[in-house]
Parts: structure tokens; C-alpha cells; sequence
DNA sequence: CAGTGGTCTAGACCACTGG
DNA sequence: CAGTGGTCTAGACCACTGC
């Protein structure tokens, strides 16, 4: 209520805060708060790792009480948009200097965590302007021909090459995108598309399967032709549910396996 | 506080409630609440698919506002330890009956969704008590030797055979479980454990990888020997993170794929 | 209609962080 | 110390269910 028919404004004049419901079928206030927050978060206003600002500014700006912010934030923090840490405030999440690195490779060494085998170290074999396959575009929510950057590269972890994924992006947003930047960046890709193209990754959807190495494939991860491999496509949403990279990894799982946990 | 310390008992002569903290490091009410709560749920005080108390009534119990237990079923409705229905209550989670049948299983059909190709077909195996292969103890928290029920099975979608599993379950408390069981149940085999044995599978931990079938394997999978198969080895655990069910299934993903929403 | 879960508020106090 | 998120309360009212 209070957003939708604010009282006489105060901070209006300040900030324009209260931008019109558009055709808002009803929902509850703090889903209206949360609605407005991530805005804000999508609009780059907050950019990741900056602090947003605190629960009691955000409630006067809103006018709605703390309470309700809270609720709001909660669920931004359970959809990992944004991190809470008592005493310090609310911050945009971000791919980077998380400690929860690599959020959407679940694959992991049989024995010990992955820092055992330190930084995964990759080889960027091709990374090019293309036009967009009918697959692809389906994919990406493109039209067949639309520019895309392709990248193919290999992960290898303590020298043993395990990933060869391809990777496709929208020409659009990714136009300028380098090898050099693809090899060269520290730390999870997805935090040097956060830092070069303001683009952030917020869930993605896999579908895995077995399939067998190709001579080609087999001779990329140092394998036999027709060794079994997992196939994990992943389709990375940012916003809105906008898709932003489809990408076809094919893992070696002698040493490693894809950990899930179910609940 | 309020539970640690309880003022002048009132109900206490009725109920007996305010079970002993034991040695409790220090946590929010909240999350005391959700623990006693807990334990009645664990103790089957309040079984699968019945209602538990209302959040009035639970807060009159342990003494503390409303808003309190509220926040403790919240986080037991986020663990699907419970669902929440307005209007109606609060009722203890379950694997049958529940319109979201199979939570554990993520293999769906490559286009349309898993009711397009009906129920799936049990085919049991084999059904017997084994002794438990060092492996297998470890996994189930058991010592080697100790008595497990060893059951090998093949589910079939449309008519086509598509995973061969092999399941263990702890012999006490899965004695009497038999072939028929596994196999005239209808619904989820984890609803059968519930009805049967009482046992709730909580969360489960899997570990994923691509794998050649041998020659039995593709036998009763209908495939040539030697094929790319997923190989799903599950932990299921019940309330306390006890293990209760190792389960290693094969699955054909030439018309189906294992499907994972990462967020 | 009464009873349930769901929302919202206002205010108090606690726990943690940093200057 | 002030500022932040985290907990807890008490009470009001809303939305949904079933009798």
C-alpha cells in the first residue's frame, strides 16, 4: 500500500523512489520492496560487491518499516543476490572474492576439496565472432544468424587436462571479448564477465548425460576414443531470467565426479 | 531464554515440555524452537502427512511469541521437513502424496515433462540379506559384515529399460523388506519406506559420472557393451544425518537427461 | 463463522564490526 | 562509540479453508 499510494512524499524530490506498479496484480508488500530492490540491482545502481544501503535507509525511502525491508532482503539473500554480514551491511553478491568460488562447477576431486589441487589453469583454443546456429539462438533467446562469441578452451587441474567446453555468448554483450581476457583473468570467469561487461550470472540450468570422446575429444583430455564423458550443458540466466551464455562442458570423471546435494 | 529458563510452569503438569538443553553452546530462541520441534518429528510424535500443532498453540507450549515459532517452522518449511498450507496448517512433509513425487530423482525425458511417459515399471532383481562389504559399511555408517538388505532392480519409462540400480539399506532396520515390496508399491519407493518402515529420507548427497556399461549391464539395459551410462551414487539420509539407503544407480541418457537448476 | 497461516508494524534489545 | 544486521515481542489485520 504504502508503495503503491505513497503519503505525501518526503524524499521524492531527493531520489524519485516509488516508480509507477506498472500493472501490478496484487502481492504483498515486501514483495513489492524486493521488486523494487532488485531494479535497482539489475539498473547497475549497485554494482556487485558495493554495499546497498542499510535496512533502516532503505525503510524510510520506501516507507515501509524495517520489518518489512527485512523480509525482502531475506529472500534476495536466499536467491544468493545478496549476501548479509552482521555489523557491516548488505552487499551485491558477486562471482568474485566470495569465498564461494566456482558456484556452478560442481565438479570436484574424488578425494579431499578442490583447493587440494589448486587453481585450475586454462588454454584458451578459440574464441571468435559467430553467427548464431539454430540451436544456439534457441539457447540464447537469439534469431538464427545473430552474432555470437564462441570460445572453446581446456581446464586442466594439477596438469591433468579434465574440462573442454565450448562456450557461446550474445555477440551483442560480449562484443570485444578477447582470448587474452578469457586466459589471462584471476579467479571464475563469470567474475571477469561481472567486472569487463557488467553482465552477472545469477542461476543456470543443467542437462547432463553420458556420451563417449570423440577421436577429436579423446585427443584434447589425453583420453582413448570412445571413453565415456560427462556432458553438462549449462544455460546461464542473469536478470529477469535473461539468458546470457550457453555452454556444453564434457568432464573427465576418472578422478573427479559432478557432487549434488539434493534437499 | 524463555525454554532454557522457563517462568512458573503452567502447562508443564499436562505436557512436559522443556526437555533438557543438554550442554547447549549458546543459539537464537528461534532456532532452540526449531530443534524441539524437531525432535518431536524425528520421534514420530507428529508422523508424515498429519498435522502438526498450530503456530498459537506452539508458541503457547514453549512460551514464546508467535513470531518465534513462526521463524523456526520457516526454516523447517525451507528444508522440506515441512509444508505449510494457509488456511489449513502445517503438515509433516512426505515423499508420497505430495504432488511433487520423486524429489530425489532428477532424470526427466529430453522434451516434455516426466507424466507424458506414465509411471515408471519396476523389474526387482534380486531382494536378499547380505553382509556388508567394507565399501558399503563405510557409506552406511555400519561396521563390515554387519547385515544389510541388497536390492538390484530395472525401472523402465515407456516401456523402454533406462536405469539399473543396486540399493543398500541397514538389515535392522529394513528387516522383512521383501521383493514385493519394492515392487507392488505404488508411488516413490521413499513413500513405501515411510509407510513400511517408518524411515523419512531427509537429503541426500550424489556423486555423478560417465562410465562404460560391462556386459551384463548392457544386457539388461538393452544397449551395446561398452555404451556411455551416468552412474548416480546416492547417500539418503534421515533426520540427524543418519544414512539410511546407499544407492547406485545406471542411467541410460540417450532420450533422458539429468536435469540440475543451480542457484 | 472460527481457526489457520501470512503480512505488517513499532519498538526494544542483542551481537558484531569498525573507527 | 555509533552503525549495522539479528532476534524477540505484542498486537493488529488480511487471506484462505472448512464447517
Amino acid at each position: 500500500m504504502a508503495v503503491a499510494h505513497p503519503p505525501p512524499p518526503e524524499t521524492d524530490a531527493a531520489g524519485a523512489d516509488a516508480p509507477a506498479p506498472t500493472t501490478a496484480a496484487f502481492s504483498p508488500l515486501y514483495q513489492q520492496i524486493k521488486g523494487l530492490i532488485l531494479q535497482r540491482l539489475q539498473s547497475g545502481e549497485w554494482k556487485p560487491a558495493e554495499a546497498i544501503p542499510s535496512e533502516m535507509e532503505l525503510a524510510a525511502r520506501f516507507r515501509v518499516s524495517q520489518g518489512t525491508v527485512r523480509k525482502a532482503i531475506d529472500e534476495l539473500a536466499a536467491d544468493n543476490l545478496v549476501v548479509r554480514r552482521q555489523g557491516k551491511g548488505t552487499f551485491v553478491a558477486t562471482h568474485a572474492e566470495q569465498h564461494v568460488r566456482y558456484r556452478f562447477l560442481k565438479l570436484v576431486p574424488d578425494s579431499g576439496d578442490r583447493d587440494s589441487e589448486g587453481p585450475a589453469h586454462r588454454d584458451v583454443l578459440e574464441c571468435r565472432r559467430v553467427r548464431a546456429s539454430a540451436e544456439i539462438a534457441r539457447g540464447l533467446a537469439l534469431r538464427t544468424g545473430d552474432p555470437v562469441v564462441q570460445v572453446r578452451r581446456v581446464l586442466s587441474f594439477g596438469g591433468v587436462p579434465t574440462i573442454l567446453e565450448e562456450i557461446w555468448l550474445p555477440g551483442t554483450t560480449f562484443k570485444g571479448l578477447t582470448a587474452e581476457q578469457m586466459a589471462g583473468y584471476q579467479g571464475p570467469t563469470y567474475a571477469m564477465f561481472e567486472l569487463e561487461f557488467g553482465v552477472r550470472m545469477v542461476r543456470a540450468e543443467e542437462k547432463i548425460r553420458a556420451v563417449a570422446a570423440d577421436a577429436q575429444q579423446a585427443r584434447l583430455l589425453a583420453l582413448r576414443e570412445g571413453a565415456p564423458l560427462l556432458s553438462v550443458e549449462r544455460l546461464s540466466l542473469t536478470y529477469n531470467d535473461l539468458p546470457m551464455e550457453l555452454r556444453r562442458g564434457l568432464y573427465r570423471t576418472d578422478s573427479h565426479h559432478y557432487r549434488n546435494d539434493l534437499n
